[in-house]
DNA sequence: TTATAACATGTCAATATTTACATGTTTGAT
DNA sequence: ATCAAACATGTAAATATTGACATGTTATAA
């Protein structure tokens, strides 16, 4: 499947990066439902290069701190382009290891059950306070539909409607139980 | 981290239960939130077996066809309850395979895009309907919050709501888009 | 000046998951 | 009777992912 070389070649396809910068990507708008650890990252980068898929230059920065620049080329974003025109079937459902422990909570009793979704519901409320606060960086600017910034746009709008309804999913079950 | 063992351990909690049946298990209510494939499964159930927090029984079905049931021991008993119990924090954001291609798309034209998009809207739409009908099975009784039915229908209801809500995500980047 | 955080790149071992291989039984429809 | 689908249990190889190990540089705040 190697999902994971699209989404570096997609993030090489926007402008030259270095491995480390592909790595702290992974931890902003992308981690909203991609992310990768740099153990993964570099090893898949020097398979990316042998692949003929991208270039690097090396670059030093200050005295001789070496970083390596990558960048996309021509059979690379072919490559990115017919993935990105591929008609999949859905994925499975992502796995979510608070709904498997809810799912076998007969075993708790009732308390100690609506502590649990208390509490997860705290850290959700919280996540999407965040999201939130990044969304309203874009204040009254909706980026233009073919821009690299409506993709971010995009899927952080995806990001806090999913929050949205798992909350609202909690508040249902909390009602229930209470 | 152990997830797995912790969906078996639940699982086989419920009632005594097959290798093959917990299979299938993972293809109902629980494929909502958990799955795994037979050939993950048996190994797992053999750890389990020399953790002591399952035994099993071997039945003869029919002329010869071994089946093995698995039972949930004390010391299997305490392990899934303090698991129940835990306090995490919340999971990373699930991969999304279709929001990182769309998260890219920039490089496709409009049209390309907006064919993506209503793709996925009628394959989200068709999930939403399958979910739907599995609810209705339950109609107007609602199982009572200390049962294991509970749990089913709980999760089916956060399955229900994460699918509307991917909808509602889809159609308002269709409408951006044109 | 010096300590610390962030920058920068890698490898290795362990765990998790998927795909393919492998084998045999039982039930139910034609 | 016989065929196919479902039942039933496993292993092995490949891929994906995580966590720990390993090393050195640069910017900045105290």
């Amino acid at each position: 499947m190697r999902t994971l070389k699209y989404a570096i070649l997609g993030l090489v396809n926007r402008n030259p990066i270095t491995g480390y910068d592909i790595t702290k990507e992974f931890n902003k708008e992308l981690a909203n439902f991609w992310y990768a650890k740099h153990s993964q990252i570099y090893p898949e980068l020097k398979k990316l290069v042998d692949e003929g898929l991208i270039n690097f230059e090396v670059i030093i920065a200050g005295e001789s701190l070496e970083k390596k620049l990558y960048t996309i080329t021509e059979k690379g974003k072919e490559s990115l382009k017919k993935w990105l025109l591929q008609v999949e079937d859905l994925d499975p459902t992502p796995k979510d290891k608070f709904k498997l422990r809810m799912y076998f909570s007969e075993i708790l009793n009732k308390e100690e059950i609506i502590l649990q979704f208390e509490d997860q519901l705290i850290k959700r409320n919280k996540k999407l306070q965040f999201l939130n606060d990044v969304m309203n960086e874009y204040d009254r600017t909706i980026p233009d539909v073919i821009s690299p910034e409506f993709g971010d746009y995009m899927v952080l709008e995806g990001a806090i409607l999913r929050e949205q309804s798992y909350i609202e999913w909690i508040n249902r079950c909390l009602n229930r139980l209470k």
